[in-house]
RNA sequence: GGCCCUGUGGUGUAGCGGUCUAACAUGCCGCCCUGUCACGGCGGAGAUCGACGGUUCAAAUCCGUUCAGGGUCGCCA
């Protein structure tokens, strides 16, 4: 092993373009290949920024080439060498440096390497265990690398963008309060304080708040946030926030400003244009038309109500569905009547994943109408049903009977599905969307209560609070509103309550004793009646967004070191067991937390 | 908590009751090679088939349990 002493690195790779022809370089970074001629090696040289070819020749530099020799792949190497241009026939057209070539007249091997147990480079087809196990390696690849500076360079853009805006980025604790609503909180134990906790924060939002009460005015933050449920593809349990509140504004100034933002975004980290005007629709539409309440709004296939349709109809799983207050809704998915029963069945039981108990099909083939349902309709109501879903030949109908919310999300789901099997979505378009207009309350059928649908610091709509009082809070709707991006949710936010009268009354529709809403949010409340400006905010997932702008599937591709499935760290085995000594200080005896017997 | 998928030399796969003393590609090691760029040629080493248990005359192959990873519903915004 030898070190740089004399060397100084004076350019990276990728720098180097015919102008550099004829000049002394000293190029650092890593054997991505060897190529040994015998007579002539070539060692692909790889940093950050790229590869370049440097060629080692007995003829120019007999102890370069003789130590070039023993370089193994990941080797780290320093190479001290001229620029030439390739002679005709060299050229390389597929590397941004296949013009040039570096002829190597000293190499120091900085240190050596294991031989890695994956290739260092793209499209590699790997077990995910294994690149996490060794998440530096994976880490070195091109691919992940860009991912890295896309990353940066949206949260540099967004430092960007709020610091010209007037907005001051302002950190608030980690050690935060346990908040008795959403997601289970992560626990830290008080030694001080014995049998005490502090929970990570799920979110900054009551300290944004109390932000806006301290007259910041505009605030934002990058920020880690925590949440102790199931992970999935997109959620990890500590993930990242772009978190802002403003205060002296409405939702209109919030739209346009993060409309600015995101053109602003795209535009700086990745050149692309994209309409700084977002469609919006409210949440009723989006759940009446996509099911969701984040449409993918890139194709079609809307959700249509065959209820009008089908009155008087006497076909029983209709009947006693719509007479419990449920729907009958389908999708039309044009030109598909020909689908293999095979796949039909399937579709049945892809809906019944989401709570459906059925699925009808109606195919509508050249040669007359196929489907096992229709022989209990009568010829009026499949005319009108045909109607109802502008229906032509080829095309092919399916249809969900059963409660609204179960309607919604498993024919909203079969529509995704269907636009996904049949190329109906383009992958390169980006179609944001805002739904507005969110319900203040849902009903949790588990614990017999209404809860906040987006958290209980959202503000009412102002004709709405009348309604506070009263038995059905599902009619009330809130200044809540969400950014969609290709039917992912980016970010949700909402202007706040201000009021202590009116978060107290929140707090009383949802079943709070006064006693725990003290206990709880006591601080807020008490900061409230010391002259809350109105105020409102939003907050994006940055690693979501990220996932989305370098089109990859999961974030862990964009959080450089993920957690697994089960939430553990597989290369520092995070989480795991502590001494006794260190329980002891925190007050938790060991047999307390004995492993699950 | 439920459902589904995956687990074979370093890596990616094939094999799916006996012919497996486990195949192929790549990587690795050695020798040869002065223009390659997934360099090439020749030779070699390397897995008992995630773990445990069972069925069977016989198991990588069937069954059960378990562990690990992934997807997903619930959960979570």
């Amino acid at each position: 092993m030898e070190t740089m002493a004399g060397m100084k690195r004076s350019h990276c790779c990728v720098e180097l373009t015919q102008q550099e022809v004829g000049k002394e370089v000293v190029l650092c970074g890593w054997a991505a290949r060897r190529r040994d001629h015998g007579g002539l090696i070539f060692v692909d040289l790889r940093d950050r920024s790229g590869i370049v070819q440097v060629v080692f020749s007995p003829d120019v530099a007999a102890e370069a080439f003789s130590k070039a020799e023993g370089v193994r792949s990941e080797y780290v190497l320093a190479v001290k060498g001229v620029v030439r241009q390739r002679e005709a026939g060299t050229v390389n057209e597929n590397m941004a440096t296949g013009q040039i070539e570096v002829s190597g007249v000293e190499l120091r091997i900085l240190n050596a390497s294991k031989t890695p147990p994956f290739y260092i480079q793209d499209n590699i087809d790997v077990d995910e265990t294994l690149r996490l196990k060794y998440r530096y390696l994976d880490l070195r690849r091109p691919e992940m690398q860009g991912n890295f500076i896309l990353r940066h360079k949206v949260t540099k853009a967004m430092r960007d963008f709020f610091d010209r805006n007037g907005f001051l980025e302002i950190e608030t604790p980690m050690l935060a309060k346990s908040t008795p609503e959403g997601a289970r909180d992560y626990l830290v134990p008080s030694r001080v304080n014995p049998g005490k906790f502090y929970a990570l924060p799920q979110s900054p939002q009551t300290f944004k708040q109390l932000l806006m009460v301290a007259g910041m005015e505009k605030y934002f933050q990058i920020v880690r946030c925590f949440r102790d449920e199931d992970l999935r593809a997109d959620r990890q349990p500590e993930f990242t926030q772009l978190d802002i509140e403003m205060s002296f504004i409405d939702r209109e100034e919030i739209l346009t400003m993060m409309e600015e933002m995101v053109a602003f975004l795209f535009k700086q980290a990745m050149d692309v244009t994209i309409d700084s005007k977002i469609p919006r629709m409210s949440y009723e539409d989006a759940i009446n038309r996509y099911g969701s309440d984040k449409p993918d709004i890139r194709f079609g296939m809307e959700l249509i109500d065959l209820t009008p349709a089908l009155e008087g109809c006497e076909f029983k799983v209709f009947q006693s569905v719509l007479a419990s207050g449920g729907q009958v809704k389908a999708i039309n998915v044009k030109g598909y009547s020909h689908a293999p029963r095979r796949e039909l069945d399937g579709l049945v039981d892809y809906v019944a994943t989401y709570g459906a108990k059925g699925l009808a099909w109606i195919c509508y083939n050249e040669d007359g109408v196929k489907s096992p349902i229709t022989k209990f309709l009568s010829e009026e109501i499949q005319e009108k049903i045909a109607v109802a879903a502008q229906v032509e030949t080829g095309d092919l109908l399916l249809i969900v009977a059963d409660q609204p919310n179960i309607v919604a999300n498993s024919l909203g789901q079969l529509r995704l599905e269907m636009g996904r099997r049949l190329h109906l979505i383009d992958p390169d378009k980006l179609a944001f969307l805002w739904v507005i207009d969110f319900p203040m309350f849902e009903y949790d059928e588990e614990d017999k209560r209404w809860v906040a649908m987006h958290h209980m610091f959202t503000s009412p709509r102002d004709e709405d609070i009348q309604y506070l009082a009263g038995e059905d809070l599902g009619q009330i709707k809130a200044k809540a509103y969400d950014m969609v991006l290709n039917g992912t949710e980016l970010g949700g936010g909402s202007i706040r309550i201000y009021s202590r009268d009116l978060q107290q009354k929140i707090f009383d529709a949802m079943g709070f004793t006064p006693e725990e809403a003290t206990s709880k949010f006591g601080f807020l409340l008490d900061a409230f009646e010391y002259g809350a400006p109105p105020h409102g905010g939003i907050a994006f997932g940055l690693d979501r967004l990220i996932m989305l702008m370098a089109k990859r599937n999961s974030i862990r591709d964009v959080i450089a070191f993920p957690k697994t499935q089960s939430a553990t760290d597989l290369m520092t085995q995070a989480p795991s067991e502590v001494d006794d000594r260190q329980l002891k200080e925190l007050h938790i005896r060991a047999a307390a937390i004995a492993k699950k017997s």
